[in-house]
DNA sequence: GAGTATTTTTTAATTTAGTTAAATTTAAAG
DNA sequence: CTTTAAATTTAACTAAATTAAAAAATACTC
C-alpha cells in the first residue's frame, strides 16, 4: 500500500520531497502515467528528486514506484478506503468502516512476515511466563491477548498500569517473555519499561511501529500497521483490528505447535463454563 | 483486463508476437518488473517487437503496458475461509486467519442493518450516562468500547465484574443507556442483569446473537455475528473483530452526529497525551 | 515457379526517460 | 561568524524504449 505509506511518511520528508508527495497524493491516477519530469515540474523541483523519493520509499526506482502505485490503485477500487465525512448517512459510513478494516487486513497480509511470526511463536512456546503490557487504547488489547494466551498452558498475565509494568519488568528473568503492545511505540514510559525488561534478561517482543524508538529496544518486532492509520482525530480503529488479528495469529500458531496435547486442556476450560450458559433449544 | 485480452488475442498474432505473449503469460509477475530487452531475450525476438506488440494491444508503449499489467495482477483476494489445520505452516495459517476476518467483515456488511445502527446512535446520543457490560472474552471489548465512547462527551463506564454490573443495573434510570456485549447471549448472569436494568427503566442495547435469550430482554439488538463462528475449541476470534467493528461504527456515528461541536473536544484529549510521546524525527 | 508485393522481423540510430555524481545552495551546529 | 552537514540542483551519463530503414520471410500474381 504505497499510497498510505506515502501519506504516513509525509511528516518525515524534507520540504521538496513533501511537495512531490503532495502532488502525487493529489492525483495518484495521473502520477501512474506521468514521467519524472512531469511530476518534477508540478512540484517545482528537479527531476532527480523524484527518483530520490522513490528510493526512500523502498522502491528500486521511479518505474518500480509506478508499478506499485498502479497495483495500489487497482486494489483500492474494492476496498474504497475513503475516510468518513460529516454528511455520510448510516449506510455509507457503515460500509466505509467495514471496507477500511478489510483493507487494513489486506495490508497486514502483505506486510506481516511469517518468519517473524514463527520466531515469535517459538519464543512464546519456550517461555515459562508470558507478560503482556499495554497502556491506554492498547490496554484492552493486552487484556484480550492475555485471555487468549493463558488458555494455552503458559502462565500469562496482562498489566495496563505502568507502575505494575515497571515492577514486573524489573522482576523478570531469562524465562520471561514480555509482549509489548503499543500503537505508536513512542510513549516514554513504555520505552523505559521495555529497556528495564531487557536489562532483566527477559525476551522482549513488541507489536508496534517498526520505525519507533520502542522497536529499537526489542528482541523481536511485529508491525502493528499503525503507519496505515490516520490518528489525527479519532482513536485508532484499523490498527487495533490489525493488532488483534496478529494476536489471533500468535495464539493459533502456539496452539498448533502444542497440538494435540493442548486440545484436552482447552476442552477442560470450555467445560468449566458450561453450567453458566442457557441451553440452546 | 490486459491479460485476458492478451490470451484472447493469441491466435491473431504473428509467430514472434505469439512467442512474446507466451513468455508474458507464463509469468506475468516477472513481466511487470522486466525490461523490453529481458522479455525479448526470453522470447528470442528483437527488442522493438515488444513495443510493437504493446501498441497492438492498444497501449501507448511498453511502460504503459506494464502499468496495466500491474493493475491486472492486483487481484482481489477472495475470502477463502477454510479453517486452520494442524499441519499448516506459518504462512498458511496467517493467510487463513486474515481471510477469515475479512470474510467475517463481509458477512457483517450484509447482516448489519443501518436502520438499527441509526436507532442505536440516536439512543446513545440522548443518553446522560452510558454503561457497558461485558464478561469473560467480552470484557476487553467492553473496555475498548468505553475507551472509544467516553471521548464523545457522555460519561461512559465499563463493568466486567457481574456483581458491579448488577448494582449498576439496579441503580440505573431513564437517562441511562446500558450496552451489553455478549458473544452468545446465553450466560445466565448476563440475562438476569439485563432484566434488572430493564426494570430500572434504562434503555438496554445488546450486541449479541439475535436469537438468544438475552436478545429478548433488550430494547435494541445488534447482531454480533456469532452464528458465523466455530466456537467449539478456540476462543471466538472473528466474532470479536465483528463486535469491535460495530463499536467503531457506533462511535463514528455518534461522533458524526455531534460534529463539529465534538472536534475541539477530541483535539483536547489528544493534546493531553502529547507530552507523553517521543517526537518523530 | 519466377518475380513482385506485402508482411514480418531485425539492425542500427535516435530519442526519451531516469539515474548518478559533482556542485551548489540551504540549514544547522559549534 | 565559521564550519559542517544536509538538501537540492545542474549537468553528464546510462539505460531503456522507440523510430525508421533495411533485410528477411511469406504470400500473391502471372
Amino acid at each position: 500500500m504505497i499510497l498510505t505509506r506515502l501519506r504516513h511518511e509525509l511528516d518525515n520528508l524534507s520540504k521538496s520531497e513533501r511537495r512531490i508527495a503532495e502532488v502525487i497524493l493529489a492525483d495518484p491516477e495521473a502520477a501512474v502515467h506521468a514521467t519524472t519530469a512531469e511530476i518534477a515540474r508540478q512540484a517545482q523541483v528537479s527531476d532527480p528528486m523524484i527518483s530520490r523519493l522513490c528510493r526512500g520509499l523502498g522502491c528500486k526506482g521511479f518505474p518500480e514506484f509506478k508499478v506499485q502505485l498502479a497495483q495500489n490503485l487497482a486494489k483500492n477500487t474494492s476496498y474504497v478506503t475513503r475516510s468518513v465525512s460529516v454528511d455520510d448517512n448510516a449506510d455509507t459510513y457503515v460500509n466505509k468502516l467495514i471496507s477500511a478494516n478489510q483493507g487494513a487486513l489486506e495490508y497486514l497480509r502483505k506486510e506481516l512476515s511469517s518468519d517473524t511470526i514463527e520466531q515469535a511463536v517459538t519464543v512464546l512456546d519456550s517461555a515459562k511466563r508470558i507478560e503482556i503490557f499495554g497502556m491506554g487504547g492498547c490496554s484492552s488489547i493486552a487484556q484480550d491477548a492475555q485471555h487468549k494466551l493463558f488458555r494455552l498452558g503458559t502462565p500469562t498475565i496482562a498489566y495496563e498500569d505502568n507502575l505494575k509494568q515497571r515492577m514486573a519488568a524489573a522482576a523478570a528473568d531469562n524465562d520471561s517473555v514480555i509482549l509489548f503492545i503499543s500503537f505508536t511505540g513512542r510513549t516514554h514510559a513504555t520505552i523505559e519499561t521495555a529497556a528495564t525488561a531487557k536489562a532483566s534478561g527477559a525476551t522482549v517482543i513488541a507489536i508496534t511501529d517498526p520505525n519507533s524508538p520502542l522497536a529499537e529496544v526489542c528482541d523481536l518486532v511485529i508491525t502493528s500497521g499503525s503507519e496505515l492509520e490516520d490518528t489525527t482525530i479519532y482513536v485508532p480503529m484499523t490498527t487495533r483490528i490489525m493488532i488483534l488479528t496478529i494476536v489471533d495469529i500468535l495464539a493459533t500458531g502456539l496452539a498448533l505447535r502444542r497440538s494435540p496435547g493442548i486440545d484436552a486442556h482447552l476442552k477442560k476450560i470450555k467445560e468449566s463454563l458450561d453450567h453458566t450458559k442457557v441451553e440452546k433449544r
